[in-house]
DNA sequence: CGGCACTCAGTTTTT
DNA sequence: CTGAGTGCCG
């Protein structure tokens, strides 16, 4: 016990000691805070505290397993009982286990976003007025915002009505047929399966099953919780009703997904939030960082400073280190060049006995550029890791596969249904499938009774006998569903469909073993789970991998003929950042339009949505506010991922849309350089083997710019059309001109400046 | 019904 | 430029 505690500082301590009511650590970043969450359960587990009793929230499932290893390590197997998940885990882990007692069928299926946006565009077609303006996807947002704040259908259009949104209106139209879909195809989407708890809980009928789960939590943790919604901080309060127990750790500045409609007062309200008439919620600071050299603790300060909204920390850290070892700037040519300079830069690293062994990662805003890396990668032979991307499950074959088991798990999930009635090919095609769905809706059955009942219709023989084919192959794979394991049955599947042959007819010249080992992978995968998650049935199996994606898949990529093992490189988005660390950090395109992302630049707050109409953007405000804090956090989140080397590079250049586009280094960039001229550390401290940055400054209107051709201008307007801002300048020959300020013909008149 | 060719939209981040 | 999605034709 002493020796657990006595790894802590007296601040953490503090608040690991602090076991009776709630409490809330805010800290800055690499603080320790989960490290706190951690010992915290390992120091009640020491006391006695039933593991059963505890409850730990993490923000990836990825995390929480990390979270488990270390409690096993701190403590020893029995905390494995300890319910360590992400709260979209934990709700269907509730939903599944009291199924019946909630009157569900157990055999839901979890959508994802795929599954969702086809469901909405059914629902879309349905509706008579369509509501201009709005791709599906913005839809499926509107609807996800509004599930985050716990608004079901119904006050979803009450609220429309009385404020007058017309265009809410018809969302809410179809927000209440996606909601009747989900029903019937007996499926829950991510948010449903929050915001479905918490309305079963808050039922009178259900309070003894709500009890039951606020009894046992008896000590509750959140980790990340600055990025939490309103319909999980509801849920945290029933989970907490009985014993007010919930320990909460976060970061203001480190909110970066208010676009999934996390909202940083929750952490902020937190005490005002959770103090009850007896206990006030109880307060922690934690103000040493152990991850970061001071250096890098200095320039994420230097950026973070420039945010308004937020709360002012005192970091500090002990380790000590120099600006130009630990700082590098590179500017580079082209998007290539950068990748190629990092490709280098871990070489070079790698000959060093100092970062040998270290682990490095390459952060990015956007998924799409990791793909320069790939290749620049693979041609030097570097082996990596890349987490998200190109999600897993989204290939075709695991989608295929997954879609078949949800269908003999829940044969009322027409969106899988229809995905595999046809693969491969039996004759079952689009007008039949059409047929069928009208014929249900006449008869107020679903796609699945017409197709068992299959007799009674007027379809050819032809195609009765492929659906009766269908139905009895259906019948077998039903029959042997519950004999196997997850990882054999999928073994067993494939070979009773024939899908193997179908792969190599359509592929007979490319990418056949790239399938085959996808398949490999998903069989690998469910094996995985059988093992460490224990996990024996199809249903569970289904319920965990559709959680289970993006931040939490990685794809290795090793090279052969490797003289010596060295260790993968990870490259992820910065969001996927979240929570880790490494020795080396490669923050990488930071260019304006890409960090910043583009249509943050120009307008500090404001709204994004070019499609809406000017008036109509306030109403949308949930699908359009942006703001370049959360994008200068993100940076921030970046640069304290770090704790030893931090490379800050961008590029003059890059390829889009097959056109070369110039652009400008990201305004976070200056300013970390402008800090560091106000600090004690030279410019050319940070710089030192690197080039000069070159400085451009950003245009405003009122401004002065001389283009090659057209001479002195001033500029009118600034016009934001996707992807880049031009502006609108009156030369003074009279002409007025829009142009893209990324075509270096314009240069800004410094003298000129008027404004102010 | 299925396969091929053409169009066009698109790069934000994820449970 | 790419990939997904649609439409047309055999
Ligand atoms: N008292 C301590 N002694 C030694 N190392 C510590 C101590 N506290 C934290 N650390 C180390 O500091 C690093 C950061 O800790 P942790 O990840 O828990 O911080 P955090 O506050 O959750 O960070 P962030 O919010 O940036 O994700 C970890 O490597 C952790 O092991």
């Amino acid at each position: 016990m002493n020796e657990l505690l006595s790894q802590l500082n007296d601040q953490q301590r503090a608040a690991v000691e602090y076991i009776d009511g709630p409490m809330v650590v805010f800290a800055g970043a690499g603080t320790g805070k989960t490290r706190v969450i951690t010992y915290r359960i390992a120091y009640l587990l020491n006391l006695g505290v039933n593991p059963y009793n505890i409850l730990a929230v993490t923000f990836t499932n990825k995390a929480a397993q990390e979270m488990k290893d270390r409690l096993v390590k701190l403590f020893h197997q029995k905390a494995e009982n300890v319910w360590v998940s992400t709260f979209h885990s934990l709700c269907a882990k509730i939903l599944y286990t009291e199924a019946k007692n909630f009157g569900l069928k157990k055999n839901f299926v979890i959508y994802d976003e795929n599954d969702s946006i086809k469901l909405i565009k059914e629902c879309m077609k349905e509706v008579s007025i369509q509501p201009t303006n709005f791709s599906v996807y913005d839809i499926y947002e509107l609807i996800c915002r509004a599930k985050d704040n716990l608004i079901d259908p119904e006050s979803y259009k009450i609220n429309a009505v009385v404020s007058h949104q017309y265009h809410r209106e018809i969302i809410a139209e179809i927000y209440s047929r996606y909601q009747k879909k989900l029903v019937q195809n007996n499926a829950f989407d991510f948010n449903d399966l929050i915001m479905k708890t918490v309305e079963l809980f808050k039922n009178e009928k259900f309070v003894e099953i709500k009890n039951k789960y606020a009894q046992r939590f008896k000590y509750i943790h959140v980790d990340e919780y600055q990025d939490v919604n309103y319909s999980q901080v509801v849920l945290l309060k029933i989970l907490s009703s009985i014993h007010h127990n919930v320990c909460v750790v976060g970061d203001d500045d480190q909110t970066i997904y208010s676009w999934r409609g996390s909202n940083v007062n929750y952490l902020l309200n937190f005490k005002k939030d959770f103090s009850t008439k007896d206990v006030e919620v109880k307060e922690f600071k934690i103000t040493q960082n152990y991850r970061s050299k001071k250096t890098i603790l200095d320039v994420s300060n230097m950026l973070i400073n420039h945010n308004k909204y937020r709360v002012e920390k005192n970091l500090f850290s002990n380790i000590e280190g120099e600006f130009k070892n630990d700082i590098k700037i590179k500017q580079c040519e082209h998007e290539y060049d950068e990748a190629e300079f990092v490709a280098k830069e871990i070489l070079k690293l790698q000959q060093t006995e100092k970062f040998c062994n270290s682990a490095v990662a390459v952060l990015y805003r956007t998924n799409a550029q990791s793909r320069v890396f790939e290749e620049v990668f693979s041609e030097y032979k570097i082996p990596y890791k890349i987490v998200g991307s190109v999600a897993f499950y989204d290939r075709k074959e695991i989608k295929d596969i997954i879609a078949y088991l949800r269908v003999l798990v829940n044969p009322e999930d027409s969106v899988s249904l229809k995905r595999i009635i046809n693969i491969p090919s039996r004759g079952i095609g689009e007008t039949t499938i059409l047929y069928l769905e009208t014929l249900a809706k006449e008869n107020k059955t679903s796609l699945w009774e017409q197709i068992v009942k299959i007799d009674n219709t007027e379809l050819s023989l032809k195609v009765k006998n492929s659906v009766w084919k269908f139905l009895s192959l259906y019948d077998l794979l039903k029959k042997y569903k519950d004999t196997m394991y997850p990882s054999e049955f999928i073994k067993f599947l494939i070979e009773k469909i024939n899908y193997i042959e179908m792969i190599e007819e359509n592929n007979r010249f490319e990418n056949k073993t790239e399938r085959m080992s996808n398949i490999e992978q998903l069989v690998d995968i469910a094996k995985n789970f059988e093992v460490q998650n224990n996990i024996s049935t199809i249903e569970e199996f289904l319920n965990s991998i559709s959680l289970f994606t993006t931040a939490d898949t990685e794809e290795k990529i090793e090279f052969k003929n490797q003289n010596q093992k060295l260790k993968e490189v990870v490259l992820m988005t910065l969001h996927s950042a979240k929570g880790l660390e490494f020795d080396v950090v490669f923050i990488v395109g930071l260019v304006e339009g890409v960090l910043p992302i583009w249509w943050v630049t120009g307008t500090d707050v404001g709204y994004k949505n070019f499609n809406i109409p000017y008036d109509e953007k306030n109403m949308f405000y949930e699908l359009n506010y942006v703001n370049i804090e959360e994008e200068r956090r993100l940076c921030y989140v970046g640069i304290t991922r770090t704790k030893k080397l931090l490379y800050l590079t961008y590029y003059l250049k890059r390829r889009l849309w097959g056109e070369e586009k110039h652009c400008l280094p990201s305004r976070f960039l200056e300013e970390i350089l402008d800090g560091y001229k106000e600090s004690s550390a030279t410019h050319t401290d940070i710089i030192s083997d690197v080039q000069e940055v070159e400085k451009i400054d950003y245009l405003t209107t009122g401004e002065f710019v001389v283009h090659d051709k057209f001479g002195v201008g001033k500029v009118v307007d600034i016009v934001r059309e996707p992807p880049y801002d031009k502006i609108v300048v009156l030369f003074q020959n009279g002409q007025r001109k829009k142009l893209s300020f990324q075509h270096a013909k314009l240069k800004k008149l410094k003298g000129y400046n008027i404004n102010q």
